[in-house]
DNA sequence: AACACTTCTTAATCTAGGTTAAGTGTTTCC
DNA sequence: GGAAACACTTAACCTAGATTAAGAAGTGTT
């Protein structure tokens, strides 16, 4: 019924009156397309979770080159964690992908929520510890293997979003240009 | 004096009492430089937390290319952390640098540790959330610069590990060839 | 001291992927 | 509904970095 709810029992198990109080720490909204959530240089004072729609997040180089660090499908959360975490100026932008309606929390209001639900602070460890471990497994894959070996586990990993992602931004997640993700699709069509 | 309760009060207090369960945790030990604590298939069930010396942890790829994932140097935590959180096996070999003194944890130590100390868990989330923040950061660098770019974050990041690690080490840490990495240098040295 | 073993360098050659540029759909939006 | 903006493709050419190979210099072991 709640996506975020199912989301954090499979991690910790609360009580109806903690679920209520997570609940009253966020906020809904919804989202246009193309809607930029968080600027390079501004604070992430916020961190979202995506209840429908898919959102994104990316840094823009010295070059003005897009990389995409991230998607968000509905039930994963995004925020440019650096800033979100040190409360100062982030390199990352946030964008919605495809119209959206978010679940929206403060960091203020996750403070409070580690106070007043100590169980959320596990939630959200094992959330993190997954980031760590998922970001480090690309970092290694990065190096190992190449564009198309990469493209490869991307389709197998995000089956469904391929289909309602621009051929650019997958361009960019996994580490190539436009021009070449598009002759590296021939070549392989040929096979 | 000790280490890792020093570094544990960077980010929580603990009582005197809850630092000789912190301790009392703990094992220590020695290792000679090149033995390896970790190897790829393995179960990663201990982590590691340096108190002299260097580690450092790896992957060997499908063509028999390592890539050097960490370097732990006095102060820090070094683990399989997939294998170690998942108890899986894992890709990663752990790998003395250099004769070194470490503390032991193990996960079953850990598990009983978050009951025990509750604020433990709040200590190893920071952790974590630094190693994501630091993770991440690493990921858009290898996207956006240049392997001399990244050359030259290295030796400003790590400027105290640059004199003690063999270049094939930092060539792979950067992710490019011991080779290629020699030819960078010579030229960096022209100008 | 001589052996093997590993690290580092240099240089020639090669290639995955980048750059530039031009052309063709497809959205978007006044 | 038409112009501008955007997404994708194709192709010629370019380059950062890989590969191969071979020698030099250091390291450790008996």
């Amino acid at each position: 019924m709640n996506l975020l709810l199912e989301n954090i029992a499979k991690h910790v198990s609360l009580s109806s009156e903690e679920q209520e109080r997570v609940l009253a720490f966020t906020e809904t909204q919804h989202y246009k397309a193309k809607t930029i959530l968080l600027k390079e240089g501004q604070v992430c004072t916020h961190s979202f979770f995506v209840l429908k729609g898919i959102l994104r997040s990316y840094n823009i180089d010295e070059n003005g080159v897009e990389h995409v660090v991230s998607f968000a499908c509905p039930g994963w959360w995004i925020a440019d964690m650096y800033s979100f975490l040190s409360q100062r100026p982030g390199q990352l932008y946030i964008e919605v992908n495809e119209d959206a309606e978010v679940l929206i929390l403060s960091k203020e209001n996750q403070e409070k929520l580690y106070l007043e639900v100590p169980k959320m602070e596990r939630f959200f460890r094992i959330l993190i510890e997954n980031s760590l471990v998922a970001n480090q497994q690309r970092l290694i894959d990065n190096m190992s293997f190449t564009a198309e070996a990469r493209y490869d586990k991307f389709t197998k990993k995000y089956a469904e979003l391929v289909h309602c992602l621009p051929q650019k931004q997958i361009a960019s997640y996994i580490g190539v240009t436009p021009e070449f993700f598009s002759k590296m699709k021939a070549r392989l069509l040929k096979k």
